[in-house]
RNA sequence: GCGGCAUUAGCUCAGUCGGUAGAGCACUGGAUUGUGAUUCCAGGUGUCACCGGUUCGAUCCCGGUAUGUCGCCCCA
């Protein structure tokens, strides 16, 4: 295939100046929040074996199937593929370097791109980027609570309360789940000849999906069968009560939702979704739940696990609406100067400024005062200061507000730090005046 | 991966029943050459996504490709 020379990968999109700097006072705030709740970074590599995927999330999950940017190192062979999803390269991460058994259950986090090979849309992306927490070796149903509470602290810390909305549902153990899929293709066996073509391809890949059909048509023969909560066990349902009295208990309203299912193999029990209708077919935006096999799965002993993430394209486009104003940082200073001398003064002037604290723009590629002041202007910075061949033949500097009255004044440049961070600050200075 | 729709100036979009194109914003220059966001005047604004076909002639019709977008599938 021939590709053009400046075209970027189909589904991996660029985050210009505007939107990476909401991306960043986004992450800025996400970071806090998961301070406040006692999370720390863990950072892993975008590439992993293959088999890591294939184990984890499962071999017959679209996913792994159809999705993987899977490929063989052309240097050695080895298959590797981007990560689709951040769970499992944390579970490796934990193994690897031991750090549960160094220090006990972990509460942890990581943001980055994942990468999954879907046909683009509007907040569904090639590569898309994910918060993610994960905590491991806590066995009851207070994390899995935490995680939901805290979410939903979030949402309302962002002013999303109103937009999204919370579904959860309770998968039971493994063993419990295996054995409700077995009933209910039994089940769907026995319908076959009413199945439409969508649910017999699903028959055995995904029987759950089939309850979530739209077709009509199987209604009756979905709500006849077998429900997976019928098959969950005492300590199951206990700890799904468990979940449930603790958001009730943080007033946090969620709806049980039993055909809640995920698409990745290795969650059980508690699963959740916040959900919002404002961003077409693509409505969660935050998913997760408990995966206590998976450590044992991957080769560690048995630990209770539980996390979820969350997609920063999909909650980016619902923040934007509701915090519409730009949030670039402006400048306090723009330094406007011409001539060589006054040029050289501005340079060193620039530097005194950043010294006292100031973020400066020192104007660079020349053109006139009309122009440079258009750019000041521009910019956002509150202050023009000018040099000219005046100013620089005095060791001077006038500055301007740009935003609000007041005369242009004239400085000796050793008095101009002090002086700005007076104006703009209302600092004191030293003799008590401002 | 399947189906539908879209692609025109830097941005948001008009338009040509087939005769090589416009508006607003932005940008550049000017209204006593050392002063911005207002006002006035002047001006580039463009392979009309790409490749091919039909035609005297295609931005417009047809086919393909690319990308985006909507739905399905699936998921964040």
């Amino acid at each position: 295939m021939a590709q053009k020379l400046i075209q970027g990968v189909k589904g991996m999109h660029d985050i210009l100046p505007e939107d990476a700097e909401r991306w960043e006072l986004f992450e800025e705030i996400v970071r806090g929040w998961l301070r406040d709740y006692g999370y720390r970074p863990i950072r892993t590599p975008i590439l992993e074996f293959t088999p890591l995927f294939v184990r984890s999330v499962g071999e017959h999950t679209d996913i792994v199937e159809r999705e993987m940017y899977a490929f063989e190192d052309r240097l050695n062979g080895d298959p590797l593929v981007l990560r689709p999803e951040g769970t499992a390269p944390c579970v490796r991460a934990v193994l690897e370097h031991n750090l549960i058994n160094a220090a006990g259950p972990q509460r942890l986090y990581y943001n980055g791109p994942m990468f999954r090979h879907e046909r683009p849309q509007k907040g569904r992306l090639r590569q898309f980027h994910q918060f993610g927490v994960e905590a491991f070796g806590y066995a009851g149903p207070d994390i899995d609570a935490e995680h939901i509470v805290m979410l939903s602290r979030l949402w309302r810390d962002l002013g999303l309360e109103d937009d999204i909305w919370l579904e959860i549902n309770s998968l039971g153990a493994s063993e419990e789940r295996a054995r409700h899929r077995e009933a209910l293709i039994a089940y769907l066996e026995t319908h076959i000849d009413l199945l439409d073509d969508d649910a017999r391809r699903r028959l055995h890949s995904n029987p759950l999906r089939i309850l979530d059909t739209k077709n009509p048509a199987l209604q009756a023969v979905v709500e006849a069968a077998p429900k997976l909560y019928e098959f969950l066990g005492v300590e199951s349902l206990a700890h799904f009560e468990g979940v449930q009295a603790l958001l009730r208990e943080a007033a946090v309203p969620f709806k049980v939702n039993h055909r809640l299912v995920r698409g990745l193999d290795y969650y059980n029990r508690t699963v959740f979704e916040w959900v919002t209708d404002k961003l077409g077919a693509q409505a969660t935006v935050c998913g997760g739940g408990r995966y206590d096999g998976l450590v044992e799965q991957l080769g560690g002993k048995p630990t209770p696990a539980c996390g979820f993430g969350m997609g920063i394209e999909r909650l980016m486009m619902l923040w934007a609406e509701v915090q519409a104003d730009s949030v670039r940082a402006e400048p306090d200073v723009y330094l406007v100067h011409q001539g060589e001398a006054a040029s050289r003064l501005a340079f060193r002037v620039a530097e005194q400024l950043r010294d006292h604290g100031f973020a400066v723009i020192y104007h660079c590629g020349g053109g006139n005062f009309k122009n440079q002041m258009k750019k000041a202007d521009a910019s956002g910075a509150r202050v023009a200061v000018i040099i000219g061949d005046d100013e620089a033949a005095a060791e001077e500097a006038s500055f301007k507000f740009m935003r609000e009255e007041g005369e242009q004044r004239r400085l000796p440049v050793a008095q101009l730090g002090e002086t700005l961070a007076a104006l703009l600050y209302n600092v004191e200075e030293e003799d008590g005046s401002v």
